[in-house]
RNA sequence: UGAGUAAGUCAGAUAGUCGCGUGUGCAGUGCCGAAAGGCCGCAUACGAGGAAAGUCCGAGCUCCAUAGGGCAGGGUGCUGGGUAACUCCCAGUGGAGGCGACUCCAAGGAAAGUGCAACAGAAAUAUACCGCCUUCCGGUAGUUUUACUGGUAAGGUAAGGGUGGAAAGGUGAGGUAAGAGCUCACCAGCAGCUAGGCGACUAGGCUGCUCUGUAAACCCCACCUGGAGCAACACCGCAUAGAGGAGAGUUAAGUUGGCCCGACGUUCUCCUGGGUAGGUGGCUUGAGCCAUGCAGCAAUGCAUGGCCUAGAUAGAUGACUAUCGAAUACAGAACUCGGCUUAUAGACUUACUCGUAUC
RNA sequence: CGGGGUUUAGCGCAGUUUGGUAGCGCACAUGGUUUGGGACCAUGGGGCCGGGGGUUCAAGUCCCUCAACCCCGA
């Protein structure tokens, strides 16, 4: 299995948030675009609003565990970009697992 | 057994499955590359804190002139010691609080000078508004002495009055026309002398004195103090910019935190040769940690032995399951140390104080 | 990560240097003017000066500490 590659640059994640299409529910925002490449690359934003350090890097640290154990089932050839909203600071594991899935079965990126 | 004081320790553990970062080792006619090397794979070791936080102090390190001189500015402020240094720590002194164990204190100088003290009050650092008293000038009664009473009059007086945070040492007695440290007794404070202590200071006696508060107002005294910060800085690197070196010239602009000096230097000629993005170093062996012994009341120092314990660069510690009585607080390294301050569930250890009960 | 700044009425800002009465503009309320409204004129209300502690007789102002917000540096 491939290393997940992430996105990096502020303007990658502007370009995207500007001309990606947008999925929302009550703990994440999803945005997709194609990049036209054979994988997929991930990226994470958590606001500085959330929280304290220790908040945002468990947000982050659940967002790319529950990504990490989807990631073979998801179509390739789009970059991702996960959005933690306010009331995912209080989220466990399975919250946000359930709610990434939810966006994704939205967005149609993933079967079942 | 209850209430409390001080000092200190821990900050979930164990097992399993999956996953991440760094180091080391191994392997493949695998991929990229001219090569060095990098990527992918497997194994293994290690992998956030007591505050990593706030950035309030002090240092190391780097650059600015080899970090220079004067002034201004800033900091500290009982004494002695500790430390690389400190606005830190230890031991004392004085003051405040507590029955006590003990805790807290920016705690030099107001008797060098200046400023300020609103409102109120007669008056705010020197004062006479009311009052008290004397004299003078009147009025009434009276033979006079005298008694009562009045004044755009002259003085004395800080006892009494109300104001204020503060009214000129306090209380009592003597004294006086009325009063007043004017005198005396006791008490309080200040200065000098004496004795003890390295010192802050303490003690009693003698002599002199009675002075408002404010220095986290200016200031005085003593000591310390150049600026910026790892996004510092150094190196690699593709082009014309620019930069560096040597020489000449000048003090008009600029840099060196402010001003003056001093220094550098913009300008011209010659020589060398290259900015941004990016990469590498700085980056973890250090005033380090642990144990024992010695010196010291202690902070701490010295000696011997042992150990290596995160180093990322969009930023590594997470998820799930089971067991343990509950696993739940505050919270995430970013150049590195020493402190301070602030946040913090719960558990434990030691010493001590006050009370209750029993012997 | 490192520097620096701000916090005062519903909003935008003075006042802090040199401590003593907290002010300006817009907004708000009432009255006048107008046939009515706007504009204009007059009057008025509204503040524990971000939180806590200290110095002082007295703190928005001086000192310490905590918090929130904003700006700058590759």
């Amino acid at each position: 299995m491939n290393k997940t590659v992430t996105l990096k640059e502020n303007r990658q994640f502007k370009k995207i948030y500007s001309h990606g299409t947008s999925f929302v529910n009550n703990l994440l925002v999803l945005y997709i675009q194609p990049n036209n490449l054979s994988i997929n690359r991930l990226g994470i934003t958590v606001n500085k609003k959330i929280g304290k350090a220790v908040v945002r890097n468990r947000v982050r640290r659940l967002i790319r565990e529950s990504y990490r154990l989807k990631e073979m089932y998801i179509d390739v050839g789009y970059d991702i970009i996960f959005v933690s909203r306010m009331r995912a600071k209080d989220a466990n594991y399975h919250d946000i697992s359930s709610a990434m899935h939810q966006l994704l079965k939205k967005a149609g990126l993933i079967k079942l």
